[in-house]
RNA sequence: CGGGGAGUAGCGCAGCUUGGCUAGCGCGCAACGUUCGGGACGUUGAGGCCGUGGGUUCAAAUCCCACCUCCCCGACCA
């Protein structure tokens, strides 16, 4: 992409009001906008980013045999009668009345759907187990929409639903999808770590929530500072300036954090609800056993956010850049430089990289602060300085680290270059 | 919903206490010139229902009343 043709609404201020980091950046860096309270557009630049994490959610999903569909988020109410929901989850849900004068709501989440899918299509043991998901917008009446994206009324989830014939089953989804979990974390650079913790409004029994430590988030972890056990949900509260109940040696300390996914073994409460049996191998008809397992997925951005920044702005980690390289040629007016610059976008993007040229009329000054503020990994930096002795420069975001490189070398390497950022 | 703060140009703010003439400043934006490796400089210019409605007054950004919106702290959640 061309800078100056591309919508990057970039900011020298942060606009009033925010406090965290991440917001602060997000909107800087020309990622978001708030259209109203917990409401937010994602701007080009968000939305590479936004794409980049989905691909690797889908990737991760779809190695445990997961299969991704997508549900209406226009829904009748009643479906949420069945399960009692209408009521419990009424703060949130956004309901209305269409034409006709029926009972509406968009949909806070999917348990109820998916359910009612799942039901009209298996009939039989031989159907099971079965995996879906998808990633969908989900509507919140919030009674605080906080952090920018971190909570927000209108908010982007992968939610997965496992179906099961047994418990047994349900652990093994159950397993498979804390271990999916892991990874999608961890290719996002983010320092996640699962805690055991309540069911709340989704029901069931055994439930772990993934938790990123950090400056700001709505909930809170405690780590033992002697092995390191971490704790959440009901335990923050009655063990909070206690002794370590895994060591019994270490103190527990009370640590914010921005809760990235929570799974559950739901069991039989939605099948039970709304009817979804099937036959086993005898005839017998038995109810599905569910799980369900949601990521927040435009809340992951701030959360990388808020882990990978310094005070010029965001260092994306590679894996979820939204672009992998940014050119930076220094002198407009010297057609030489223009040319490599050039040259170099046109080789990347045979590469199969994403570059992103900064070819706007402007001084060295705006583009290096503008380049420091949206973060791209690895920057090529093409200025008489090194230009005439045949050289460019190129810097790492995070590191700062120079390096020069011989201006026809660039192109072959730059791809193991990126590699080790 | 309870408690606190704030709405004045695209963004950040001053002015309000003690009403008064054409509502200012910085950034950004447009044009021209000089600059050109870490947010350059000069000149000129565009851009405002001062959150909304009502009231007081000769006169309201400023005083009074009501409402709306946004942010922060609590209960809820990915």
């Amino acid at each position: 992409m061309r800078w100056s043709s591309y919508f990057i609404p970039t900011a020298k201020e942060a606009p009033v009001g925010t406090e965290a980091v991440s917001h602060q950046l997000l909107l800087r860096a020309g990622l978001i906008h708030m259209l109203t309270s917990g409401v937010y557009s994602y701007l080009p630049l968000g939305l590479r980013v936004l794409n980049r994490i989905q691909d690797i959610i889908r990737e991760e999903m779809n190695a445990i045999g997961a299969q991704e569909l997508f549900l209406p988020c226009l829904q009748p109410l009643e479906l949420w009668q069945q399960t009692g929901r209408d009521k419990t989850l009424a703060e949130v849900m956004i309901r209305f009345k269409d034409k006709r004068g029926k009972d509406m709501c968009l949909g806070p989440t999917h348990e109820e759907i998916i359910t009612d899918l799942v039901k009209d299509f298996v009939q039989s043991y031989r159907q099971l187990p079965l995996v879906l998901y998808q990633i969908q917008t989900k509507f919140r009446d919030e009674i605080r929409p906080r952090f920018g994206i971190v909570r927000a009324c209108e908010f982007i989830m992968k939610d997965a639903y496992s179906f099961d014939r047994d418990k047994k089953g349900l652990e093994r989804n159950y397993q498979l999808m804390y271990g999916a979990y892991e990874k999608i974390f961890k290719r996002c650079n983010l320092n996640a770590i699962a805690v055991k913790a309540d069911s709340g409004a989704m029901g069931g029994d055994i439930s772990h929530e993934f938790m990123v430590p950090g400056a700001i988030g709505e909930d809170a972890v405690l780590i033992c500072n002697a092995c390191g056990q971490a704790m959440g949900g009901a335990q923050v509260q009655s063990l909070e300036n206690g002794s370590c109940p895994q060591c019994a040696k270490g103190t527990l300390e009370k640590k914010v954090a921005i809760e990235l996914g929570h799974i559950f073994q739901l069991g039989t409460k939605y099948s039970q609800a709304q009817g979804a049996n099937f036959l086993d191998e005898n005839g017998q008809q038995q109810t599905i056993i569910m799980g369900c397992y949601g990521i927040g997925v435009s809340r992951l951005i701030a959360a990388v956010v808020e882990s990978h920044n310094d005070a010029a702005g965001i260092i994306w980690p590679k894996e979820v850049a939204p672009f992998d390289v940014e050119i930076l040629p220094v002198q407009m007016a010297d057609s030489g430089i223009m040319e490599l610059a050039e040259n170099y976008y046109q080789d990347l993007s045979r590469l199969g990289l994403e570059a992103l040229i900064d070819d706007r009329d402007v001084t060295a000054g705006v583009k290096f602060n503008d380049a420091d503020l949206i973060g791209i990994p690895l920057r090529i930096v093409i200025g008489k300085r090194t230009f005439a002795e045949g050289k460019v420069e190129i810097k790492n975001r995070r590191t700062g680290e120079v390096m020069k490189l011989g201006k026809d070398e660039v192109s072959s390497k730059i791809k193991e270059l990126i590699e080790k950022v």
